[in-house]
DNA sequence: CAAAGATTTCAAAAAAAAATGAAAATTGCA
DNA sequence: TGCAATTTTCATTTTTTTTTGAAATCTTTG
């Protein structure tokens, strides 16, 4: 380990900092349903100018390694970090993503559509019950179908438009 | 309990289709971060003619009442369904109100608009901490500071207009 | 190519979220 | 108003999710 990264974040101010860092961003991952430790995880890089190892991040935020692997693997599938390389260490070391709009975006494609995807499944599945049900109402049924069908179509649009709008 | 209420969905293909109305609910309110017996009654609602009282939707779906008390008053505030009043019955009746366009700008004002305003408070919290900080490079975390604000800005201004593109 | 270092995996523990059910509160009818 | 029906509340239980920590795996370099 090399010196500067022992030095401990002493300074009073930036400590305070890290804190609201983590607690933004804690709040901002919970809202998509990522969990704590992805938020404080990216809480920390995001005012880190120098890139951080995974002890340093796990000893910073007093979280296991397990947990602290895990959610930089999340964190690396969202493209909310990259590695990047450190001389003469041997640990690989991270530092964050700050373009929100790619994140957005990686996020949704990752997360979002393929919920879309089996939400078309399931459609057709209702289409096939209520034709084979002589017995109903099939107006009624059918325009409730229509209306599923028209809200998938309009997520698989306007989703993926959100992120592009998103001029960050 | 009047006789129209005790005829069950005997019905194959009615059945089907409330299992998949249920299923499509389930998964899309999860999407939004709410609990499964909220998309649970919501699915029966959807594909449902005639108001349900809460004793119906609790033993269709085979769950507590409190579940479905708790349930109904979140969708209640969510203005996906509203009371009907059925004539020689003291229960409370609902039906699924299905424009889903209102149903997301609910979400957005109710659910993720909040979150927006104590980020507000939480970034001028970091900017006092910054400019507090004569050791740090303030060029760096001013940068991503603003960033941080043009992302809130972004989302306030995103996120309401998204419900009204949803022409549904 | 061995072994020390770094990272990942995964069963078990802990924490968080949701559901239950019974008691309390409310409602509306006689 | 009083009472029975309905709904809500909330402490407890159950379920689900997340974290831990130790073992397994992978990597680098001496």
């Amino acid at each position: 380990m090399q010196l500067e990264n022992k030095i401990q974040k002493t300074n009073n101010e930036e400590v305070k900092l890290e804190v609201e860092s983590i607690d933004f961003f804690v709040r901002m991952m919970s809202i998509l349903g990522l969990p704590r430790s992805v938020g404080e995880i990216y809480g920390v890089l995001y005012f880190t100018e120098s890139p951080l190892s995974m002890d340093e991040i796990s000893s910073r935020l007093s979280i296991s390694m397990g947990s602290t692997s895990q959610g930089l693997k999340t964190l690396r599938s969202l493209k909310a970090i990259r590695t990047s390389y450190v001389k003469g260490d041997r640990k690989d070391h991270y530092i964050a993503e700050t373009e929100f709009r790619r994140l957005f975006s990686n996020f949704i494609k990752e997360d979002i559509l393929p919920h879309l995807d089996s939400a078309a499944d399931r459609i057709s599945r209702m289409e096939k019950h209520v034709k084979a049900d002589s017995d109903i109402n099939q107006e009624f049924y059918s325009t409730r179908i229509e209306k599923l069908k028209r809200l998938t179509k309009a997520g698989r649009k306007l989703l993926p438009a959100l992120a592009g709008l998103l001029k960050i």
